[in-house]
DNA sequence: GTAGTATTATGACTGCCGTCATAATTGGCA
DNA sequence: TGCCAATTATGACGGCAGTCATAATACTAC
């Protein structure tokens, strides 16, 4: 895996722009503002990727009609930004956050299934050892 | 319910301070600062402070040395601020996130149940009605 | 009642983010 | 070749959050 630790935090907009990058993949900036569906204009749609670009959050080919997309994964995200925000909201305590998702989310009985698999696995790894 | 609706986005800076508030309680600006723990100076945690109360997110006695305290609870930051960062980094899909912070987070036995629990309740809401 | 201390009010500065206008550049096509 | 349109580069501006210094105010203890 490369050496991805630092990235800065992410404001709420920059996140935005990230999630539509990882849904469109790669894209150049007309598309990305077409993706984005928002009432923003060409160059702050340029401003925005530049900015993440230049904090190493998206990358950019050097092509004409140049193409950007993601440099980072959610996972890299989430590992940072979602990690803290729990942290910090509930000082760490999963299941509160957990049971709020539940309630608030509605879910198909395929991801029901994929929550009992993934509870299984958590309760089989602490079952087994302790580290 | 009282209607707190608004909620303007808060910064990680402000969750930070909410989260403070949250466990101590009601303080004072120097046990605020105290709190926090963080090399930051007396009238930093009192501008921080103020503005979190200008925005409706904490409260202040009007007696001497004031008090302040949260005005909104964790439940609400969570309904407003987690709830977009859930919907933002993974397109509102919940299964990813849990997956996420089981791996990352360590968890009792007893959490382990409650987990269960929480998803055996959600199946019966999801298998009992549609809407 | 006054001096000293604790508390509060102001105002300032920086950096970041969202927003954009305008200028420069490049590519394609007639 | 030379022009038009698309693309890219700059630079600007406002607002917000973090940081603090300093000034004003209120308490408290002599």
């Amino acid at each position: 895996m490369p050496p991805k630790k630092p990235l800065a935090r992410l404001a709420a907009g920059e996140l935005e722009m990230l999630q539509m990058l990882w849904r469109e993949g790669s894209v150049t900036i007309s598309e990305a503002q077409q993706a984005l569906g928002l009432p923003i204009g060409y160059t702050t749609v340029q401003t925005r990727l530049n900015r993440l670009v230049k904090k190493g959050a998206a990358a950019r080919t050097t092509l004409r009609p140049a193409k950007y997309s993601a440099a980072v994964t959610a996972a890299d995200v989430g590992q940072t930004d979602l990690d803290t925000l729990v942290e910090r909201v509930t000082a760490g305590r999963v299941t509160p956050l957990v049971a709020h998702l539940l309630e608030r989310h509605k879910l198909s009985a395929a991801e029901i299934q994929e929550l009992k698999a993934l509870v299984a696995a958590a309760e089989r790894k602490s079952r087994g050892c302790q580290s």
